[in-house]
DNA sequence: AAGAAAAAGTTATGGCGTATCACATAGTGG
DNA sequence: CCACTATGTGATACGCCATAACTTTTTCTT
């Protein structure tokens, strides 16, 4: 009942796909999976995706994709990383695009923007399967702490301001709207909230 | 590779199980099935829970679940609702275990460690394939809906107090915390973040 | 430029889980 | 006591994951 056969609508997306390479390699699969997965992932969100549909996609065969990544999560945790690679690039385009006047909003409003706009992307990058040990040097750890970073520095430049709790706090409410947003418990855009987060 | 055979040790525990039951009909299986989910997602996450396990550990066919539940969802957003009963409980526990005083920060500290005590049945409660429309009816949104009233009810009484902001947003916060230890990116006992919490 | 080695596809296969049938057996209410 | 309903069984179709063994390109070396 769940798990329908979307086979159907697979085929013909294939269609459109270039048919039949001519070439016998495929040419850049990595980045082509990588592309659909995201897609695929922004429409019908992590859980139901499939190495091998991706794989149908690309006019590959089911195997294939094991020549790039070890495993599914192996490729979830590479959509993920790359996640936070724009998480921090729109944060650093926020905090960059302006004066240190409203800084802090901007990063604010960049991140519930980001949330809103990737919410099953978002809740990708934080299912905690994908998130090795703390210590783990892994891409995905890396990026993740770049995003924290960036977000942290300008609650910290901020937090002099006033009576703002720490930053993990801080961080905690904007992760709540956005997850409690991305689950339908909140319907409400996340910009009604933005008075009560920067007050 | 992340899918080990784990088959081994459910042998075993299905042998230290009334092996054989002589009844034809389980008695209970219904409520055996929801148990031993329960102590399944605790220790590894619903994210591998399946239902095939469980009726082995059960030992009961495989196709027997599916006399009590649709499907796995279906058995999960049971359980999920469950978990939502136990935080109701939790928080009405709080709130009645003394007077006015303290009432806000007691519920708070209760939704805080219904959270760190339950955190992976916490994440499979706000999972959101498990969240049907917000109209719908369903015993999993009426459980979760009590859930909120109940939070919303002390927040509400406490927002008074002062420059508080929505109930949406303290409940956030909370989320935002419990989900970030969830997920590992917060690794203190959530209690430390008490005080700014309450303030 | 030739040939070895590595990279990237392919087919085939085993294993497991989901979900559904048709059938069997136990309770239950007239 | 008997029909009915609930609950469990066995068998089955199908899909996905992951690996193995083999093939085709590409790239590196000398």
């Amino acid at each position: 009942m769940s798990r329908e056969t979307n086979r159907e609508t697979e085929k013909k997306a294939a269609e459109a796909q270039p048919r039949q390479r001519r070439t016998y390699h495929h040419g850049d699969l990595r980045r082509t999976l990588l592309d659909a997965a995201h897609k695929e992932i922004a429409t019908n969100g992590a859980q139901d995706l499939t190495l091998a549909s991706l794989a149908r996609r690309a006019g590959v065969a089911q195997s294939a994709p094991y020549r790039h990544f070890a495993d599914r999560d192996d490729l979830l945790s590479a959509v993920a990383m790359e996640g936070f690679q724009a998480l921090s690039a729109a944060l650093r385009q926020a905090v960059e695009s302006g004066g240190d006047e409203g800084r802090f909003e901007r990063a604010t409003v960049a991140y519930l923007q980001f949330g809103e706009r990737n919410v099953e992307c978002y809740r990708l990058m934080f299912a905690s399967r994908l998130v090795p040990d703390a210590t783990a040097d892994s891409p995905l750890a890396k990026a993740a702490e770049e995003s924290y970073q960036l977000l942290l520095a300008n609650v910290a430049a901020h937090a002099r301001n006033g009576s703002f709790g720490s930053a993990t706090t801080v961080w905690a409410r904007l992760h709540g709207l956005v997850m409690l947003k991305a689950d339908g418990f909140v319907t409400e855009p996340l910009e009604v909230f933005l008075p009560e987060l920067v007050r």
